[in-house]
DNA sequence: CGGTCATTGTGCCTTTTGGCCTATTTCCTG
DNA sequence: CAGGAAATAGGCCAAAAGGCACAATGACCG
């Protein structure tokens, strides 16, 4: 098996968090629970353009020439804007129904000789994702070692986070969210002073509201159900005397004087 | 495979690194490496008596019968005292030689109905070491069981190090990155300089958009069909490399540096 | 003059929201 | 202990938004 050397690469991740080779080690981890070619990391935002993080045995010029022109047609990029779920997302999953993945294949990863993918998309503050991407030139993934990345998928993620956590200023000793991988610490200010009349809970909701999540994220984000969302939905419009998430942006742009 | 079930509680311990849960999800993760029919976590010091930390499906009464009498004759105490070095440790690679084992399996295993016992033992600072025993009522260890241990250690080392460097007040990054502030907001016509590539019809529905109007108001507005409407929002999004109006909002925050 | 682009418009289909219910569990408070 | 928020979940229906395809008109430009 592949895993005795993973355990090895696993212990190092852990150890590595919180410092300056966090992302290296993780790259080590995750790339040796199944074999590629090569890896790139990239970072996508929402809002911004990609940017390029890390690449192993690929060429600064192809990392150039995505920063130039593909990645535009990145069908991860698109993925992660539209989805905003973090997870082990592979080529194959891409939606046909995204005309620029023929592109992409056809030029980017034909250029790079790269004939299959998978994107490890791990959540890295504000609207931002750490997309590691495992690059094969002649085998395609089985759906095994997909299968393999999804169960080891918590880990990964579990990993960035307390490397997040380490960066922050305010890494002390507290008690764990009830649901693990679930509720964000804690609320943004913002929402609180905006809206007092909000309860805690409905606070944290309107911050992934704003951050652009539709239901069923923030359903997942967490760890409820996307009827309960709505619920919540209902009742802070309702508090708020509105009608639409439109007018919670409006509020937010008086807030701010925005025209 | 246990293994699924193993990357669940893996992630669960990463995440519970630097927390008062800790230890349990460290219990949890080592005891899903192999089946165990009760768990104790003792703490050993070269000079002092060792702790009772935690245990599960053991008796609070053996637990105590322990710290009484016969943690003397306790080999993994014997064996940490001795050697000093973390590690997997089954009960059967204790030495012949040390006569206190056959006292204590004899009795103290008998009596709580423990047949066989492995030993995970952590470095917890200054002399001490953090013992998680897994014990079996009925079947031994098999060779293989250990090695899964074996394999994994480092990552149980690594991860109870970690929450030792988090629980430590030095635990720091050095560069942390500044957060901006709320910048500062001048009205005027906000969209023909955020998004010039749009043309000027195009930038009034935008204005309208941003304004919180639905498509049906917006055409009213105009004088044009609705269907006209979801045209010009379409030829929006697409320019702009977006599918909703959410996003629009958002990138108005990203203007304004809005949380 | 032909090509491109902006603007207007339709039609059909799917997904997402929003409105309006009922219900259970938990926790806090009078 | 009763009562009431708060949080959870689900169902049903209508409205709105979004995806896709296609088409007609006018303006501008090389």
């Amino acid at each position: 098996m592949n895993s005795n050397g993973f355990w090895k690469t696993l212990a190092d991740a852990i150890a590595a968090t919180g410092t300056d080779s966090h992302v290296d080690r993780l790259i080590d981890m995750i790339g040796s629970s199944v074999p590629q070619d090569l890896v790139t990391v990239v970072r996508y935002s929402v809002t911004r353009k990609p940017e390029f993080i890390k690449h192993r045995r690929y060429s600064d010029e192809m990392a150039g020439r995505y920063l130039d022109t593909y990645y535009v047609f990145d069908p991860f990029y698109a993925y992660w804007r539209r989805e905003r779920r973090p997870g082990i997302v592979p080529l194959n999953s891409l939606a046909d129904d995204d005309a620029k993945r023929g592109r992409y294949i056809a030029e980017f990863l034909a250029q790079s000789e790269i004939c299959d993918e998978v994107g490890v998309l791990l959540e890295d503050g504000e609207d931002w994702c750490l997309g590691i991407f495992l690059d094969r030139s002649t085998k395609m993934y089985r759906d095994d070692e997909i299968e393999t990345l999804r169960n080891r998928f918590a880990v990964f993620a579990a990993l960035h986070e307390l490397d997040t956590r380490a960066q922050a200023p305010d890494f002390r000793r507290t008690d764990v969210p009830a649901v693990p991988g679930a509720a964000p610490v804690n609320a943004s200010q913002a929402s609180a002073a905006l809206w007092p009349e909000l309860s805690t809970r409905e606070r944290e909701l309107v911050d992934l509201i704003l951050k652009g999540h539709p239901n069923a994220t923030i359903a997942t984000k967490l760890g409820i159900a996307a009827g309960t969302v709505k619920n919540h939905r209902a009742r802070i419009y309702e508090k708020l005397d509105i009608t639409t998430e439109r007018e919670l942006f409006l509020q937010v742009f008086q807030q701010y004087h925005i025209p």
